[in-house]
RNA sequence: GUCCCCAUCGUCUAGUGGCCUAGGACAUGGCCCUUUCAAGGCCAGAACACGGGUUCGACUCCCGUUGGGGACGCCA
C-alpha cells in the first residue's frame, strides 16, 4: 500500500520527578507498539507548567527508560537515542509555544475560542457553591457575549482562551474500552491556554500529535476522560484523529492508585516516627533539607517535597521507603528486563502457553516487541505485587550464566556499592563468588547486602561478629569440639590444591573419612570460624571465594577470640 | 454529588456459549533431596461478587444491585 501512513507512537512524560512503575509501563506498550508495527517510537518532554517542571527530571527520566532497554527513535537526545529524523521537533513543549498559538488563532478566526477573564478566585467560588449544592461544576459561557469586545478586551486584560466547545455527543472508540459515549454536558469550555501564555495540556497535546503525526495513543486511564475534549479539539482544527488505547492503571496491594505520591506519603509518617524516637533525627534531617521546607512539608500532608529533597531525607534517616520509581527498582538490584517482563504482564500478556503446559509469562524485549497487541491488554486494574517480581528476579538472575552474573553485579555496585565489587578484585574467587550467589539472591543488591548471603565475602578478616548461638553449638559442644576440628582440619586446608571448590571439597571429604567424622561436624565450624554464622554457601564454594590465606587468617581469628580460654 | 471505567483463586491472569469436575504463575502449607543456607522436585488447599433475564446450554451475551478505581484544575 503505497499511501499507509507511518506509525507512530509517543511517550509524554512531564519532567516532575522520577520515572515511575506507571509511567514506565505505558513507555513500554507505546515502544512495543511501535516496534510491532514497524513504527516509531517518539519520545516528547511535557513542560508546560512553569511551576512544577525541572530540567534535572528530564535527565532522570532519559536515563531510566535507556535502562530499561526502552529505546526512542525521535525525542530528545540521550547517548545515541533521540534526534529528529522527519524534522516534527523540538520536543520540548515549553519551545512550542508558537505552534500554539498559531492554532489558537485559526480557531479565534473561525469563533472557536475566546478570551475569558473570570479570575481563579472567582472560578474558585463557583467551584465551591456547585459542590454545597452537590451540583457537577461546569463553566457556563456569558451570556452578554460581545466578541468584538472582548477582542478589543484581551489586548489589556489577563485572560485565558476557551474553547467553544461542541453541542453534541462524542463518542471515543477505544481500542481497549470499545465504544465509549460522553454527552455535550461532559465536554464544556474548557481552557486552551492559561494566563502566563502556556498551552494547557488539552491544547498542547493535540496540537504536537498532529505535528508529530501520531498515529496511537496509548496512555493511562486518567486520559480517558480527556479523551473527549481532544476530539473535540482535533475537529475543530481541523486534524486527523489518532487510534485511542487507554491502560487500566496500576494499583497498590491495598487498591490505591500506585503513584509517586505514595512514596512521599510514607516518608511523611516515617520521618515522624524517627522524630519521636531519636531527638538528634531532626538536627540530621535538617542538616540534610532547608528546616522551614522541612517543617511546612510535615505539617502539610498534601505538599510534596522536591525529589531531591526527598532522597536526601530517605538516606540521612535510612528510610524504608516503598519503591515505585524505575531508580528505585534498579538501585534494589533488579535486571532492567526483569523489570520490564514484570511490568508487561501487568495489564498484558501473550496468550501462549509452554510445552509443558504453563503460561508464557517470562520473556524478553525482543518477544515483546514481536508479539505485543492492543487486544490484548486486559480492561480491569491490577495490584503491584513485589513478591512476584522478586520471583521473577530470582528466577532470571539464576538462569544467568556466572560470567554474566558476576558482570551485572559489578556493573551494579559500580553505582551503589562500588566498595562491594572492589572486595572482591580476583576475578577466580569472584567468579565462584557469582556461583554461590546467584541461586541465592533474589536481586543483585542481595549479595552484598548486611545480612545477605555475600556478605562473609565482602569484608575483612576481622571485620564480621561470631553468632552466639553458633558458636555455643559448633564450637563449645560435641566430641571433639568444633575447636578442636578446626585444630585438626587447619593442615588439611593448607595444603588442599588447587584452592577450588571441587578439590578443596574432596580434601575436607578425605578428612572426614580418615577422622571417622560426619561432615557436618567439620563443615558447620568451619562455617562459623570463617563467616560468623552456620549458615554459608557450599563449603568449597565458601572457602575458595575467600581464597587460602583468608580462610587461615580467619581460623587463627576465630580461635583467639572466641576460642577456649587456656 | 455528577460522569466514566472495571469485576475469575490472597495477587497477576488463561478463558471470546458446550472443550470447565475453570488451566497456569506468584504467595501459602506439606513431603522429598541435603554437611548448613539456598536452589530443585512432587503434592495440597484456594476463584467465576450477587440477583434477574436470553439460550437446549452460561465464567462467557443483556439488565440491575453491590463493590472497586478514575475524572470533574489557568496539573499533566
Amino acid at each position: 500500500m503505497s499511501g499507509a501512513v507511518p506509525v507512530v507512537t509517543r511517550f509524554a512524560p512531564s519532567p516532575t520527578g522520577h520515572l515511575h512503575v506507571g509511567g514506565a509501563r505505558t513507555a513500554l506498550f507505546n515502544w512495543a507498539l511501535a516496534q510491532k508495527l514497524g513504527g516509531h517510537f517518539l519520545l516528547r518532554i511535557e513542560d508546560t507548567d512553569q511551576a512544577r517542571n525541572s530540567r534535572d527530571a528530564v535527565r532522570g527520566i532519559l536515563e531510566d527508560l535507556a535502562w530499561l532497554g526502552i529505546h526512542w527513535q525521535e525525542g530528545p537526545q540521550l547517548g545515541g537515542l533521540g534526534g529528529d529524523p522527519r524534522g516534527v521537533g523540538p520536543f520540548f513543549q515549553s519551545e512550542r509555544l508558537a505552534r500554539y498559538d498559531a492554532a489558537l488563532a485559526r480557531l479565534i478566526e473561525k469563533d472557536l475560542a475566546y478570551p475569558a477573564f473570570d479570575t481563579p478566585e472567582e472560578l474558585d467560588a463557583l467551584r465551591k457553591t456547585a459542590s454545597a449544592e452537590k451540583r457537577a461544576f461546569r463553566y457556563v459561557r456569558a451570556a452578554d457575549w460581545d466578541r468584538a469586545a472582548a477582542l478589543v478586551r484581551m489586548q489589556r486584560e489577563p485572560h485565558v482562551m476557551r474553547l467553544r466547545a461542541p453541542d453534541e455527543t462524542i463518542v471515543v472508540n477505544d481500542q481497549v474500552l470499545g465504544d465509549i459515549a460522553f454527552g455535550p454536558e461532559q465536554i464544556d469550555d474548557f481552557v486552551l491556554r492559561k494566563r502566563d501564555g502556556f498551552p494547557t495540556y488539552h491544547l498542547a497535546v493535540v496540537v504536537d500529535d498532529e505535528a508529530m503525526g501520531v498515529t496511537h495513543v496509548l496512555r493511562g486511564p486518567e486520559h480517558l476522560n480527556n479523551t473527549p475534549k481532544h476530539i473535540a479539539l482535533q475537529r475543530a482544527l481541523g486534524f486527523a484523529m489518532p487510534i485511542y488505547a487507554h491502560v487500566p492503571s496500576i494499583q497498590n496491594p491495598d487498591g490505591s492508585k500506585m503513584s509517586k505520591r505514595d512514596k512521599d506519603k510514607a516518608a511523611r509518617g516515617l520521618a515522624q516516627q524517627a522524630f519521636a524516637a531519636d531527638a538528634g533525627a531532626r538536627a540530621r534531617a535538617e542538616g540534610a533539607i532547608d528546616a522551614k521546607r522541612l517543617a511546612a512539608w510535615l505539617g502539610d500532608a498534601k505538599s510534596q517535597l522536591e525529589t531531591g529533597e526527598l532522597d536526601a531525607l530517605e538516606r540521612t534517616l535510612a528510610l524504608d521507603l516503598p519503591s515505585v520509581t524505575v531508580e528505585d527498582f534498579r538501585r534494589a538490584g533488579y535486571l532492567p528486563e526483569t523489570v520490564d517482563n514484570y511490568l508487561a504482564l501487568l495489564g498484558w500478556n501473550p496468550g501462549e502457553k509452554l510445552v509443558d503446559g504453563r503460561d508464557r509469562e517470562q520473556f524478553d524485549l525482543a518477544f515483546l516487541a514481536d508479539k505485543f497487541a492492543l487486544d490484548r491488554i486486559g480492561r480491569g486494574s491490577a495490584k503491584f505485587d513485589r513478591a512476584k517480581l522478586l520471583a521473577f528476579s530470582q528466577e532470571q538472575l539464576a538462569a544467568l550464566s556466572d560470567a554474566d552474573w558476576l558482570a551485572r553485579w559489578r556493573t551494579w555496585c559500580a553505582r551503589y556499592a562500588p566498595e562491594a565489587s572492589a572486595a572482591l578484585a580476583d576475578p577466580a574467587r569472584a567468579l565462584v563468588f557469582a556461583a554461590s550467589m546467584k541461586t541465592r539472591c533474589a536481586t543483585l543488591a542481595a549479595a552484598s547486602a548486611p545480612g545477605g548471603p555475600g556478605r562473609f565475602a565482602l569484608v575483612a578478616d576481622d571485620g564480621f561478629a561470631y553468632d552466639e548461638k553458633a558458636v555455643a553449638k559448633w564450637l563449645a559442644t560435641g566430641e571433639p569440639t568444633g575447636w578442636a576440628v578446626l585444630e585438626s582440619v587447619r593442615a588439611t586446608l593448607a595444603e588442599a590444591a588447587p584452592f577450588e571448590p571441587a578439590a578443596i571439597e574432596a580434601a575436607v571429604a578425605k578428612f572426614c573419612e580418615a577422622s571417622g567424622l560426619g561432615m557436618g561436624k567439620v563443615a558447620q565450624p568451619l562455617r562459623v570460624a570463617l563467616t560468623g554464622a552456620a549458615a554459608s554457601p557450599p563449603l568449597g564454594e565458601t572457602l575458595a571465594v575467600l581464597g587460602r590465606d583468608s580462610v587461615l587468617a580467619r581460623l587463627t581469628r576465630c580461635l583467639a577470640a572466641c576460642g577456649p580460654r587456656t
